[in-house]
DNA sequence: CTGTTAGCGCTTTCAA
DNA sequence: TTGAAAGCGCTAACAG
């Protein structure tokens, strides 16, 4: 009932010619006869044979797939930067093998091994929020597998990258609102040791002192589960009476926009909110959320695309690639 | 620079021992000696020896690797999907490949080749909207490949299914606003011959029917793509003065809900709306849309497990599972 | 131009 | 309890 696929060997024994020779005419290699190539090539079509990776990855030692493991599948930025993966892979005869963290860097680590023993020729990563221990990234090198990070790093792991600029995009969002003459700006914050929220928050924190606008530690607080924790978050921070928010992300900022309705404040004439992301979410909320919208396919696309230079061309220095969120204004943050 | 992985011949050699000791103590398996196992255990841990699946997918001749296409990965229902379905083959021990058609039959039938040639053990599939040709679905059968669809199905295809009920839903839906007392209602409907959007069809007209509520051709307009065409359909929707929308899926009843602000129809006062899917978006739209909820989430887990029976126990017949969606009622439909 | 041989990393008889 | 040999499907020298 398994074997049933057609191997090159099943085409040498119909074509009484040997196993090396078929392998020869179905790559089209040279020194063959045309006309044995031919009848290979047909009989190759009609019996649906379909080539082998596995056996091939053996002798090549490269099996072209390419691990991905990102925290949370059901993102508009990571189902987008996977969507940009899908495009590259296509492009370069790659494939990919997927795997989601959940957040947690016991599954994390354990996709890695999964991925490792399936002989991946690299991997690209963006790491859970828990995630601190280098070791398993220390093993992969010395296994000599190439990887890199996309959107959430490492700090301390020397390894290629490709990011948005979290903190440059966070400044812009916050100087947008202290432009337009916000004062008293909070800042609802990720988890606090995971990159992109350390950026994002140095971001916050560089915009604020620019101007010279006063703040404290009170004005930041952390939603170590993202949007799970925002109501939460916001309330605390309303009790400073602040004129502008800016959020962690989308859904935050459109949970923020939501509970406001519920009380005095108007947004955004007496309070602006930005948020960060550009989640389909925070066009459609009224009023719609001004946030940065981050450039998922592209970080996608980008990734895979240096990875398989550090695939193919082995040894480039680790490179690291910036890509720009843009910040898009909208009425959450607008005075008219 | 490739080859640093540690093979089992390392570990033999080092050890003194042969490749098949190695072997059966690396496998647990009886007849071997303790103490022998001890020392090649802790050798494997000491020197990071992962096993090489690809190597023993050529004997076992399974790779214990699943393959998975989607239409579009960058939706809140396939990214759901593909997130159960990671959770299971972690439960299982499988792996996922990915693929993503963008609703293109040909690059679909070049991904399921690919996944062939990866030599995976089975194949989830939903379909692209133009996807007609049952040929490569056949091409897997003759290869004995367990594959089934999941959501978007091809009706022709003998295949085991795991699908949500897109008729009863879309019933649910459209009688839902009849009850409320809408009597002209218009449908902005999917691709034409894709299952889901047929079945959605389907049930906004039996709900139609069976209420004797009159309808034409005209109350239908189909999108064949999806909400990139909604607002022109809506347009013309409009045209028959309707009191309620039913949505292929929830951006293109968000799209109207929008458009429909710039006009003086006021929802859900004089037109009611009911999208489809339960994105996000449709919670957050002002007024929030009625929408059914899919459990994308629960799908991808039962299609994949459906599918490793099948692998695994060969060959149970064609099962079929149907899973409910949940009508939302929000206020784009709901006279308070 | 074609066939023979060896081998990728591992498992599986079959002997010892 | 261990080892030797063969083989999974394919490729890579090397002869002929």
């Amino acid at each position: 009932m398994k074997n049933k696929q057609v191997t090159i060997k099943d085409l040498a024994r119909k074509l009484r010619l040997s196993v090396s020779t078929v392998s020869r005419a179905l790559r089209n290699l040279p020194d063959i006869n045309e006309d044995t190539r031919r009848k290979v090539l047909e009989l190759a079509a009609g019996l649906n044979y379909e080539p082998n990776y596995i056996a091939q990855s053996l002798i090549n030692k490269q099996t072209r797939i390419v691990g991905v493991i990102v925290p949370l599948i059901a993102t508009h930025f990571f189902s987008n930067a996977l969507s940009g993966m899908n495009e590259v892979a296509n492009e370069h005869g790659y494939h990919l093998m997927f795997c989601q963290s959940n957040e947690n860097a016991q599954q994390e680590a354990e996709g890695i091994r999964q991925l490792v023993s399936c002989r991946i020729d690299g991997l690209l990563i963006s790491v859970s929020k828990q995630t601190q221990d280098a070791a398993p990234f220390l093993k992969l090198q010395q296994k000599g597998i190439p990887f890199m990070f996309f959107d959430r790093d490492l700090r301390h792991v020397t390894a290629s990258r490709v990011i948005v600029d979290q903190y440059k995009s966070a400044f812009k969002a916050v100087e947008h609102m202290i432009r337009q003459g916000r004062r008293n700006i909070v800042h609802m914050a990720g988890p606090k040791g995971l990159s992109v929220s350390d950026e994002r928050l140095r971001g916050y924190e560089d915009a604020m002192k620019k101007y010279g606008i006063p703040y404290t530690s009170k004005h930041i607080v952390h939603c170590e589960k993202f949007q799970l924790n925002a109501l939460e978050a916001l309330k605390k921070l309303l009790k400073l009476k602040p004129d502008g928010i800016f959020a962690i992300n989308d859904p935050s900022g459109v949970i923020a926009i939501n509970y406001l309705k519920q009380t005095a404040y108007r947004v955004p004439e007496d309070i602006a909110i930005v948020g960060f992301n550009g989640d389909p979410v925070a066009e459609v909320v009224d009023p719609a959320l001004s946030t940065v919208v981050q450039p998922g396919y592209e970080v996608g696309r980008e990734a895979l695309k240096m990875l398989i230079r550090h695939i193919e061309q082995k040894p480039p220095a680790t490179e690291k690639k910036v890509l720009e969120g843009k910040l898009v204004i909208r009425g959450s943050s607008k005075m008219c």
